[in-house]
DNA sequence: TTACATAATGTTATATTATAACAATTTAAT
DNA sequence: ATTAAATTGTTATAATATAACATTATGTAA
């Protein structure tokens, strides 16, 4: 359990504390009344926590939410919900389905050391 | 088997023929001599391909490559393996996966309609 | 074949997302 | 204390994507 820097940490409370996925202007709009200023202090922050696995970046909607996730240390195999109307996220802590994934290989026998899945659909809400 | 409208049918042949995934200033700037001069009309011609299945889009590089798997119409369910150093990416067509993953429930029961997974790792010439 | 709806195009401007480059400061480990 | 590594601050700019509006082409049904 490493230490946050205070950019890391006031930008990580932020998300944590967001219902929802946070963008990186978004966040950047937000903090700005705690002194960070630039979009870069931004992305160095999100990338930092993205490598520690303290937030995870939802690639089809260019943003992050933060990992509920206490086993994944690293974002190595993560999985999403994503609900289509009111783009609610949910990250899925399925065992059989990280089992599954981590341990497929391709037709070449490939394996792979990372994987990033997003589920779309409706939430119980919007259905 | 929908006729493909001239833009579409330019960037799509462009795409198809290139052995990786292209970026869409890329294909921005070979396009151009043959007339499609703004940003908006490859986008726009990538959003109609993308919805009928000729093309997919690699969330995690912005990238798009043509679809190689004859069964899927539409891309409701896609999964990739992306080499980390050459950037190489495959579409994987796995029966036994694809099944898993449209079958999929949530905790809550909640099925899915749509899903893409995107593998990492290091292909067979990289590593 | 005319009328009508739908899809596609062309164009300019602008919004959104992300990184380059450089200097200074802080932190952690010897 | 010294030094390397990480973090911060700052300005500028690159890369990705959409808004808004006018026009043209295509398909379909009377």
């Amino acid at each position: 359990m490493q230490t946050l820097s205070k950019n890391q940490q006031i930008i990580f409370d932020l998300i944590d504390k967001s219902p929802e996925p946070m963008k990186a202007y978004s966040i950047l709009h937000n903090v700005q009344k705690k002194g960070i200023k630039a979009p870069l202090q931004v992305y160095r922050a999100l990338d930092k926590l993205v490598e520690i696995g303290k937030i995870h970046k939802i690639e089809s909607r260019n943003a992050f939410i933060a990992c509920h996730n206490s086993s994944c240390q690293v974002s190595k195999a993560t999985a999403f919900s994503i609900c289509e109307i009111c783009e609610k996220v949910t990250e899925i802590s399925s065992a059989s389905l990280s089992k599954y994934l981590t341990n497929f290989k391709d037709k070449d026998g490939m394996k792979y050391s990372k994987y990033n899945l997003e589920f779309f659909g409706l939430c119980k809400k919007c259905r």
